[in-house]
DNA sequence: GATGAATGAGGTTTCATTCAT
DNA sequence: GATGAATGAAACCTCATTCAT
């Protein structure tokens, strides 16, 4: 990693928090070089705009959730541990996530929906992939016998997100955690409710 | 009515959308201004300042959907039925929220976070109040024998909560109304399953 | 004295003060409808503009004073005391010209000097007109034998409007009487050392 | 010295002459625009807002003075000198000063009265230390015996100021520099009838 | 004749972005 | 390549004034 890249990368770690608890209009140039003990002019020397410097830490912070879903996917010994994998990555997430400013796809989605197309793409993208994880996932199981032949992999996969991103919101929101553990145990039992009886 | 208070409801009327789109610092005064084609002064003279219209615009926002909800918990014959209200509220809405710029609870509470505790406060407030109103709910069915004895009030409202704003939230984004379908199934099944057999 | 008239007269009693000691730019409509429990509407009614209301204002904030001038003059007996007149009248009135924003020459003729013609137009006047009274008043005296012949009545009024309008303005701003007693101290002297020595 | 350092002060220098004249609310930013030649985007960048722009030109503008007042002080053989020290230092810039919008601390003290708290602040230390300077001045002279020791140093000071800063008012405002001669002369009579015979 | 809602120009300030050094 | 002073558009807001009612 040359200079620059190594620079870039600090600079979009020190970022990240701030865009996703003040959104991308809400993120001031001042903001940035407060968080980053950079001048502007740095900071215009290693990004084309602001919207660029927004979507590398929207990037970054898909990227860092993605991550420990993929972790724990590769470590499921069954394909129902595969599903499991978002509300335990969650679980072991939720923590960092409420201090950092909520769930970013949650806030990008609601915040960037008209104004900044670009961001808006990017938290789509990991919606799409995550439903279309899921419906694989699903499609295995039942292939496998593991899940009951009527489970719906495309339900699944809105209502894991759906409990996941709005517990995460409202958790934050109100500032109590309850509405994380609800909507993951939530998850977990309709995760539980497909497996077959053989299982 | 007089001709001020007219004004004052057309520029709430007007504006509610675009503040539930681009959020309290996305929509400039001039958005305010095309979307009611009247001049900054005139809103002005209604207003005290931004702030205020946009706190109006949320107040209505949010009233529209309280009172569908609690059009739907007056004609309700059962405690169950009173539960229903709130997926059934959505049902009845969701066009509409969706074509307004998607929930105004969750735009509000990712959007105004940090920089606008009071729109944060209204937000925060009918959460409390749609918690409190579940729960009381739960208990009266409690006691009247329609919902099973273990049926936990608080975890039904936090549940509710989150499905219905964040299915909605994520069908706004993704343009699937398939996320709210599916949230407000799951939501009635909740609902359904804490009723007592002998119902 | 018509009904209008009337209205207008209360108006400018009313927002005399408030152009004393905000100034012209300095006092808004806002101001003068809140002093005067009037509409907007009124005060146009009854005026031209902010302009008129504020020239009249000044008018009746330097007829008060002129009007308690003309009156010691009228009840003097000699020369000497016709210049008295001026000094005697400030310590008459200065607590009121001091709870009232201060000097109203003093305070016109830098506040308007080069923002509002018309207003500094009319405190010159009555500059001019001081000078000339004290001028003519010393010229009287000299023939009269009660001043010495070298008596320079133009150096007096001028020393007379300095000390008075310039303690004035100093004890307002530093909320120190004494400035205003030293100063008519000091022009009672310069008058008293005028008088020749038969007298 | 950097190049926000001489912006600064050149922004200080071309504006000082502005607010002189129009005074802090009359002066608007594009007043300062017009006399510096930068944009408004260059003032905000150099000063954190208006106000800290009219103090700074406001204690340029006594600064001049009080340079000149010290400088003269300085010079002084005796104490009597040292009092002469006002009336001759607005002898040597009073064409400056009427060239320049007047008095700054008489138009300060007017103008800044109820609608600036910290101008007038500023303005209200240089009455103190003016007076201050005179008292040890006069106590000084009489220590020595050079003035009478009936000589009021507190009644001085305040003549001083009201002579000289009067003088100046209507100087400036009349056009006419008798104002400002006759003041200064009655200064200096003042100042000389204290010495003691001896001297 | 009085009202007060509406106007629109102008006020101060902040912002993302550029560019000479 | 980094700096930070300068830009200028656009932000929010206030003002004196007008005019339909």
């Amino acid at each position: 990693m040359g200079k620059a890249e190594k620079t870039r990368a600090a600079i979009i770690e020190q970022v990240a928090e701030v865009f996703n608890r003040k959104g991308y209009s809400g993120a001031s140039l001042q903001d940035l070089t407060e968080a980053t003990q950079l001048t502007k002019g740095a900071i215009y020397g290693n990004f084309a705009d602001k919207q660029e410097v927004a979507a590398e830490a929207l990037k970054y912070n898909i990227d860092r959730i993605a991550a420990v879903i993929v972790e724990n996917r590769n470590s499921a010994r069954c394909e129902a541990d595969r599903l499991m994998a978002y509300p335990n990555a969650y679980h072991a997430m939720y923590k960092w996530i409420l201090s950092n400013g909520g769930c970013p796809i949650a806030n990008t989605l609601t915040d960037a929906d008209d104004t900044n197309p670009q961001l808006n793409r990017l938290a789509l993208l990991f919606v799409k992939k995550w439903r279309r994880d899921v419906e694989k996932t699903v499609e295995a199981g039942k292939k496998s016998g593991e899940f009951l032949p009527d489970t719906n992999g495309s339900e699944i996969g809105k209502l894991l997100l759906t409990l996941i991103s709005g517990g995460a919101m409202l958790a934050k929101a109100t500032q109590d955690h309850g509405f994380m553990d609800s909507a993951l145990t939530q998850a977990e039992q309709i995760i539980s409710k497909q497996k077959s009886k053989s299982q």
